[in-house]
DNA sequence: GCCGGCCTCAATCGAAAGTTAGAACCGGCG
DNA sequence: CGCCGGTTCTAACTTTCGATTGAGGCCGGC
């Protein structure tokens, strides 16, 4: 094990972050923090340039790009790093776009250092490591199916619990106004609900959208 | 300023974050961490022991007490360490019951190493330090006195918010469907929006309603 | 290749929600 | 006392939303 260290990116816009993250990895024999990005958009340049064998990605940016696009551009290509999300929240509108974007484990920042040392190695060789509230949500998603939304379908709830009108989501989602109601006729009879407000209401519940 | 140096308490529920807060902290001549803590219950014990000069809370913790709960007991007592909030958002309902519970400070994570070592230092001798996100939170508060809800209003919103029909609501307290549409109507010239789902947002956002 | 989800769009029709314009009640104040 | 501001209530009118039905394209599994 004590071979060539694995080679590490920080992606996070919390200057506090990545010196905790470095401070935890760096104590671990067999990894070494070789770069940092502040915002999604290095992250992509920094990864892509050969030297990266795990990314460890933040979800959420100030600005610009979110983590799981920049996971999605990073995992595109072939030989690319492997990318470990480290984030705060849990929620399907979190999880299931990074998982979709190709991230290999999620972990939560409350982790113990061990924990995260130990996903660390195991996205290295490609194994996929979830923190144990992810792991269960994707059980529970399984078992019943009805709670389970698409992926556009929270991207549509979501505006929604913003509060912007059908025809507002549509241009915000390059929609007509019939597609965001027919996405909308569907979350419905997949919640038991039959308006907008008790939609979000339910959803957040679950735990399906945040806020 | 090299006599003494001001003695922190790292209160946060993320391994992670501390270690980060230590890092960047440590490396600041004059500031020593003696005590961390990952629940707002082990935060107060600790700094009521009267060895710590300035306190960096987290207001998010996993279970138990909050934050801010924390911080106004730390206050409460005379001599008490000064009250550094370190979190990630800047709503009001994040922000309003901190600086009322008794914080010296409030900043972001996204702050940079050097304003948090200076937000500590101003701490230490009990001058506050804002982030400018939040300055700019509590001037435009100021501006617009914040249309308080009426009690009623409050109570039909909160409905409004579980999702249910004006008819519904109506029946639920006794009133005609007209009479919840024009309690709405005023609700939403005083929150500025023109929808239920927006009401519901930005009245949870300032933390008019819970969850 | 066929089938079954998922995403997209469309058009109707009834039912809510939102808008407007008032009126009754109550407490404080000149 | 009469006036006023705030709250509560009501009845119209307009707009948006939700239900329903139907259909085409795309992708992945059997």
């Amino acid at each position: 094990m004590t071979d060539t260290p694995i080679r590490l990116l920080l992606a996070d816009d919390h200057p506090v972050v990545r010196a905790g993250l470095r401070a935890v990895l760096e104590t671990e024999p067999g990894l070494e923090v070789v770069a940092e990005a502040a915002t999604a958009e290095d992250a992509v340049t920094r990864a892509t340039q050969g030297d990266i064998d795990v990314v460890l990605m933040d979800l959420q940016f100030g600005q610009g790009m979110t983590g799981a696009q920049a996971t999605a551009a990073i995992t595109a290509r072939p030989g690319a790093p492997h990318v470990l999300v480290v984030t705060t929240y849990d929620t399907d509108a979190d999880v299931l776009p990074a998982i979709e974007a190709g991230a290999t484990g999620y972990l939560l920042k409350d982790a113990p250092p061990e924990d995260l040392a130990a996903a660390v190695r195991a996205a290295a060789t490609g194994r996929t490591t979830l923190a144990p509230a992810v792991g269960d949500r994707l059980m529970h998603r399984l078992r019943e199916p009805h709670a389970a939304l698409t992926l556009r379908e929270i991207e549509v709830l979501t505006l929604v619990a913003g509060g912007l009108s059908n025809q507002a989501i549509g241009a915000r989602l390059y929609l007509t106004e019939g597609t965001v109601k027919s996405h909308l006729a569907r979350i419905y009879t997949k919640l038991d609900v039959d308006s907008r407000t008790a939609a979000v209401a339910t959803a957040t519940q679950l735990g399906l959208i945040r806020r």
